[in-house]
DNA sequence: CTATAAGATGCATGTTAAATGCATCTTTAA
DNA sequence: TTAAAGATGCATTTAACATGCATCTTATAG
């Protein structure tokens, strides 16, 4: 039971902004403070972009803002966004993937799961997961001065 | 987000044996009936079987039975035992995955979705994915006869 | 007592999605 | 016009998962 790290990374990234407000932010500072591959982000941040999620600038001088209130951004909203499958068994996507289909109870019940799995990271947004305490341990933890 | 087979396919297995209780069930007829692989299953099988969750007698007419109730067995508890990783991110396993760990909310916030999703499996044992109804389109389903 | 049918087990291989790397293009400002 | 930034497409690697194969063990029928 694991998600995938477009999930993770595009959360990390939005939060590394919101912790760094006022500033823009390049794709290279980002992957290196995080310690993760620059190409595999710059995707992430790309999809970002396209979603609404931030805003883009190329350039010299160019780089990274959020495009919205940090309290505006549903993590759950971006968790939806970035799964590339939201089906927790085959048998939910894929017709014909299992003969109990048709009357499987078990089916119901993953999604009634996953249900109760997205409400959670629905009721919180970007801003919950950066109280000003816990922000200032995590600018610590990734060496930003303000 | 996906689950492994091994709790699909030991769910469903489990399920098989509560749809023919009162007969012994051979790994070859399960696998037959759903279309998977024999040799997977013998795996999952024995696992179930290590877990007590079934019977198993080897030699002529040997094979499977439930080792409970179909209400005595509880989802989520097969699922826990089943599934291999229970870590929705990399960085709630792994200490030093993530810089952000030692103080990252987020972390927090997906091992309550995560319970929240595994609190829906445990409201729910076989009794209630096969109620009698369900059972007989199963087991036409299935080409079982009683 | 032996043939056969069943599960058990370990090792090897295949498969697939995810992650990463590389090269190149586009945009923008100094 | 050059350098710094994001954008994009293709190739490659990786790792988890799934599957296959061979062999062993156990038990029962005859």
């Amino acid at each position: 039971m694991r998600i995938t790290r477009h999930s993770d990374y595009a959360l990390r990234t939005l939060m590394y902004l919101a912790l760094k407000q006022g500033s823009v932010v390049t794709i290279n500072e980002i992957a290196e403070r995080y310690g993760i591959s620059r190409n595999h982000l710059t995707k992430v941040v790309n999809r970002l972009h396209q979603l609404g999620y931030l805003r883009a600038t190329r350039g010299k001088n160019g780089g990274l803002t959020l495009a919205s209130a940090p309290g505006q951004i549903s993590v759950g909203a971006v968790f939806r966004d970035m799964e590339s499958s939201l089906a927790v068994v085959e048998c939910v996507d894929e017709p014909g993937a299992c003969v109990l289909s048709p009357s499987c109870r078990l089916q119901g019940l993953f999604n009634q799961a996953q249900a109760a799995f997205l409400a959670q990271l629905d009721a919180h947004t970007l801003a919950d997961l950066l109280p000003p305490e816990t922000g200032r341990q995590l600018r610590d933890l990734l060496a930003i001065e303000r």
